[in-house]
DNA sequence: TGCGCCGGCGCC
DNA sequence: AAAGGGCGCCGGCGCA
């Protein structure tokens, strides 16, 4: 077996541009002084042989990028790229690093210092890092150099290599000599460390993250016109609000926000005893309180205004500017392909799903998006982890029944039969309807550890549901109020909705008896605030050093997100590579944890029907295999529109042919 | 002026 | 006894 790093050189990344043009390459072999500069042909060359060749093995950091470059100077690069990641010939420093960080509970920490590391350009593991963490050397100086040569390569485009300045010429051969010594010593660290360092994982972190990277490459449209109308809109709210909250002082004559003087007004309101946020390094008391609930609860109609008046700021800060942007050329979100729970983390997994920033991105002409994502992914892999660790679950066999596990759970709070409750809830009668959205909420949040308080907490916020008026004793709802925790932070509920919540907890645990035996485990192994390793089952990915909550969180959670890589990797694999499946030639633009959403081409009404069936079908499948006891159970149908939306909706005609989803009110032209 | 921390909030 | 998790981005503030 021949192992070799490679790295490339090239023109600066721009906006819509992810994979610049090639300048150089250099590579490395284990024996000392084997690493060479190539130049653009015998990079070519190099690159060609080793991909296509069983016996070798390129490491690269963040690796993705590179076979990015490669395949956009060569297409025909693009299926031997694919054949030799699903042989697992191919390695990334960073991806490796990640999972062993992950399986000794140090990812996204520096070891030394104990502080959150710094995110480089979307990498996570910048080789600057690890080979201080490896080689011991300091090489960081470089990045701080405007003039530095690696942000330089296109002057040196077309010029022979021996007429290279002699730093341009070393850096890429140092580099690559450092990111194959990095390689060897990982190796070793990893066979020390728990779980081999995750490392038997890194072929389909690898596939993910290439398959990433393409969606990057690919990118995102936005429609000049409905950008121009968002901007509008957006800008004249945001005036006005900060017309209204100026002359309180809230916000300045320029514009920024005051945050001293709002903290003030919040104290006054609530004579002196504001809520406070969790306390800190910085702020070992905490501090006054300004979120959205503490302005709406302040029983001060401006700040209850304020509270109320909030959303406009964060469209208008971060999504306008992108959006426009995208009108001229293509966006290019940026995706980390390896996160603690083994989820994938991005810039563009947050667009709101209300105020009209997700309707201006438009496929491109020739396309339509296609969005296909899980039903209740968590409650299936929840499910599946039980059976594993425990034999059994009674959530999986009512999934596999087909049956609505939230009536069932609600049926359980009421005291009633499933069969009795379900033609109530599908009458929309008020309490039945309640009800299950109230075990909704448990069972999305009580397999992850929530609480009786936190449980009252989000219920009130997110969905009005009330606990007391619920359990016929509004007499006593809101008299005292206590501090509970929510997700590290203090939140002030209502005492008797508490109990009520407690009562429900119990009765939850008897809907899903697996779950208390979970939860005993997970209590146990974390005695006295203590932390322990767990395992994501199937994936057999060990994440080290978790608290109760992550303990019963990261199995679930993570085995949804392997599954979704499986499913992104087959599906973006006959986009690509595959000329006989009816996907060839679309493209995977968004991955949002269990959506994936792409442009399929649309030129032909039958062959985007079997697209998007087939995109839902290899879903499923991944899925399937991924929890094998659930299979009955997995659910994903495909919907495809002309633009985003959160309403976007499966669509078919008399003969079941998919069909092109219209938004309910078309605007004229 | 730059940087890191913090609170807040968007999504699944 | 107590405890949903996972992220990324923004503006404000305080420190160097």
């Amino acid at each position: 077996m021949n192992v070799w790093s490679f790295d490339t050189e090239t023109w600066l990344i721009q906006p819509g541009l992810l994979a610049p043009p090639l300048v150089c390459g250099s590579v490395a072999a284990a024996a000392p002084g084997s690493e060479r500069l190539l130049d653009k042909a015998q990079a070519r060359q190099f690159f060609r042989e080793a991909i296509t060749s069983p016996d070798t093995h390129l490491v690269g950091a963040n690796l993705a990028y590179d076979l990015g470059v490669m395949a956009a100077d060569d297409p025909n690069l693009v299926a031997p790229i694919f054949a030799a990641l699903e042989a697992g010939r191919l390695h990334c420093v960073q991806i490796r690093e990640a999972l062993i960080d992950i399986a000794r509970g140090l990812y996204g920490v520096d070891p030394s210092t104990g502080r959150k590391l710094d995110d480089d350009e979307g990498a996570r593991y910048p080789l600057a890092l690890l080979v201080q963490r490896y080689l011991g050397l300091d090489i960081s100086e470089d990045k701080r150099n405007p003039k530095a040569w690696r942000l330089r390569y296109a002057e040196l485009d077309g010029v022979p290599v021996e007429r290279w300045p002699t730093e341009a010429a070393a850096y890429p051969k140092r580099d690559a000599r450092y990111t194959l010594d990095v390689f060897f010593r990982q190796e070793a660290v990893a066979s020390d460390t728990p779980n081999g360092g995750n490392l038997h994982a890194e072929a389909d972190q690898m596939r993910a993250a290439f398959a990433l990277h393409l969606a990057s490459i690919w990118g995102l449209r936005t429609n000049g016109d409905s950008v121009a109308v968002l901007r509008e809109r957006v800008e004249r709210e945001w005036g006005e609000n900060r017309a209204k909250f100026q002359a309180a002082g809230i916000y300045r004559a320029d514009g920024s926000k005051d945050s001293k003087r709002l903290a003030a007004l919040v104290t006054a309101a609530y004579d002196g005893q504001p809520p406070i946020t969790a306390p800190s390094n910085r702020f070992p008391d905490g501090q006054v309180a300004t979120d959205r609930d503490t302005l709406i609860g302040s029983g001060d109609a401006l700040l209850e205004d304020l509270g109320k008046s909030g959303r406009v700021d964060k469209y208008k800060s971060t999504y306008l500017d992108v959006v426009e942007a995208g009108t001229s050329l293509p966006i290019n979100p940026r995706f980390n392909v390896l996160v603690s729970t083994t989820r994938v983390s991005s810039d563009y997994q947050q667009l709101p799903q209300k105020g009209g920033i997700r309707e201006v991105h438009e496929a491109r002409p020739g396309f339509v998006y296609c969005s296909v994502d899980y039903g209740g992914l968590e409650l299936r892999t929840m499910a599946q982890r039980a059976i594993w660790e425990l034999g059994f679950s009674k959530m999986a066999e009512a999934l596999n029944s087909g049956l609505d596990v939230h009536t069932l759970a609600a049926a359980e709070f009421l005291g009633a039969s499933y069969d009795e409750l379900l033609p109530k809830v599908k009458a929309k009668e008020p309490l039945a309807v309640a009800f299950r959205q109230l075990a909704k909420i448990l069972n999305f949040g009580k397999g992850g550890g929530m609480t009786g308080g936190s449980l009252v907490y989000n219920a009130r916020a997110k969905d009005r549901v009330s606990f007391c008026l619920l359990a016929k004793r509004a007499d006593v709802c809101g008299v005292e109020r206590v501090v509970i925790t929510v997700q590290r932070k203090p939140k002030m509920v209502c005492r008797a909705c508490v109990e009520v919540a407690k009562e429900l907890d119990t009765k939850w645990l008897n809907a899903w008896p697996e779950q208390r035996e979970l939860q005993q485990r997970a209590k146990s192994s974390t005695y006295g605030g203590g932390f322990a390793d767990v395992m994501i089952p199937g994936a057999n990915i060990l994440r080290g050093g978790c608290g109760y909550t992550q303990i019963l969180n990261t199995p679930f959670q993570g085995l949804g997100a392997v599954g979704c890589k499986l499913a992104m990797w087959r599906v973006s694999r006959e986009m690509y590579v595959d000329r006989r499946s009816p996907l060839y030639g679309s493209r995977l633009v968004l991955m949002v944890h269990d959506e994936l959403i792409s442009e399929l081409l649309a030129n032909d009404a039958q062959r985007m029907h079997d697209a998007a069936e087939r995109k839902a079908y290899l879903m499923r499948e991944a899925m399937k295999e991924t929890t094998p006891d659930l299979a009955p159970a997995i659910e994903a149908e495909p919907a495809l529109s002309r633009i985003m939306s959160k309403d976007v909706a499966t669509v078919r005609g008399n003969s079941g042919r998919l069909l092109v989803w219209e938004p309910p009110t078309k605007r004229a032209a």
